[in-house]
DNA sequence: TCTGGGGTCCTAGGACCC
DNA sequence: TCTGGGGTCCTAGGACCC
């Protein structure tokens, strides 16, 4: 029987922010390094030696540690040193799908006659990554992404773990569910409750009884992944579906204007970051937390996708207005503004010649496009011509 | 763990269309 | 005119991830 390899890498650097702070400052390795003063944003493996843990506040973490060090963030710094180590994985294989700002997953399988079997492969990265860039990475290697996704994980940190696929049910079934990719507090609670508390217990459920208890997408997600099943590919070349900025106001009462302030300066660092990635949006959606932490969102989409400034503002304090009773009830701690159902800008070019074209003739005519921009950035505009006779939005020139 | 900022994906109801 | 199935889009909320 043929059995797939253990060729899919998950690289995923250790306490990013903080081992950036330590390469490049000596005083700062082998202490105890916090980098965020509010808020942990990150914490050197020294500092979490003593607790310290990411996203907690920032007073309580210098109490568990006085020693510690504590940087404020540099985020041009590790945006640089991420484009670096995305440089390594590019040049490791074409196959690389980003996570995040710190991790990605990689399909070394076609690689093996040229450059060796993936755990040789994974030794390299490791060194290179070291090397060239300066910083420790974790790598977990197996058939799926899921099972390298938690192996890196068990991994941590400066490790290296291969999951064999013959071993792939030892290693997952002793492991407690919250290592499950997906499965957070909400999750694992409602698990606890029914006195599940490792993967292996998971997996003696049937699929429907982990259906009723979990809802039927994260019930089939948790019982394909607790018998290490996942055939989901390692994707390359994903765009991002949003662009969104908040901001934490803290429990002080807010007039109207300061919040149409606020707002303002959002929404143009978005829209900025919206251009520069030269894409347009068709939905803006408006994030609000209250004084009894409930949360809420407010969304509008436009008739027409745009990158404008005015445009999406002036949606934007429509929706504001529009929550102003809820507002004022509840008092605000925290506005964030965010441009989701993104297209490509030349994506909406792209539909123009369509739109002068009868139906009868339209398949010929996304046939020419295709040929000429390739069918990835023609999907959109197909989904547009195919609304004959509704007028297609257009950006303005 | 009394709470930052940036994201992804899923669910569910209603409107609307064929 | 009534009824039905199937599909898409929009809005709002929620869980989860780093």
């Amino acid at each position: 029987m043929f059995v797939e390899m253990a060729g899919i890498l998950h690289a995923d650097l250790d306490a990013f922010y903080a081992s950036v702070e330590q390469r490049d400052d000596a005083r700062l390795r082998g202490r105890p390094v916090i980098v965020g003063s509010g808020v942990v944003l990150a914490a050197s493996y020294e500092a979490k030696a003593f607790g310290v843990r990411t996203a907690m506040n920032g007073r309580q973490a210098r109490q568990l540690c006085p020693d510690a060090v504590v940087v404020q963030p540099r985020m041009s710094a590790y945006a640089a040193a991420s484009r670096a180590v995305f440089e390594v994985f590019k040049q490791t294989t074409p196959v690389v799908e980003g996570l995040s700002i710190d991790e990605a997953f990689l399909d070394v399988r076609g690689l093996w006659r040229i450059d060796g079997p993936p755990t040789e492969i994974a030794r390299r990265l490791r060194r290179e990554v070291l090397e060239r860039v300066g910083l420790p990475i974790t790598v977990g290697v197996a058939r799926t992404k899921f099972l390298a996704k938690v192996a890196s994980a068990v991994a941590k940190p400066d490790g290296l773990l291969v999951v064999p696929p013959d071993q792939e049910l030892a290693f997952l079934h002793p492991l407690a569910v919250e290592r499950l990719w997906g499965v957070g507090p909400v999750t694992a609670r409602k698990l606890r409750d029914k006195g599940l508390t490792t993967v292996g217990e998971v997996a003696q459920l049937r699929r429907r009884s982990l259906a009723a208890m979990l809802g039927p997408a994260a019930g089939n997600h948790l019982y394909a992944l607790a018998h290490g099943q996942d055939p989901r590919p390692v994707e390359t070349g994903r765009r991002r579906r949003s662009i969104g900025s908040q901001c934490a106001l803290g429990r002080r009462e807010r007039t109207g204007d300061e919040l149409e302030a606020i707002l303002a300066a959002l929404l143009d660092r978005v829209a900025r970051r919206l251009r520069s990635g030269r894409r347009v949006c068709h939905t803006v959606v408006l994030r609000l937390r209250f004084g009894d932490f409930t949360r809420a969102t407010r969304s509008h989409t436009l008739a027409e996708a745009t990158d404008e400034t005015p445009a999406l503002l002036a949606t934007a304090r429509l929706l504001l207005r529009d929550a102003s009773a809820l507002i004022e009830r509840k008092g605000l701690t925290l506005l964030g503004v965010a441009l989701s159902n993104l297209d490509e800008a030349n994506a909406v070019q792209l539909a123009l010649p369509i739109q002068r074209c009868p139906a009868s003739s339209l398949d010929t005519a996304l046939d020419t496009l295709r040929d000429r921009y390739g069918s990835r950035a023609v999907g959109r505009a197909s989904t547009l011509g195919r609304r004959v006779g509704q007028p297609v939005p257009l950006l303005p020139d």
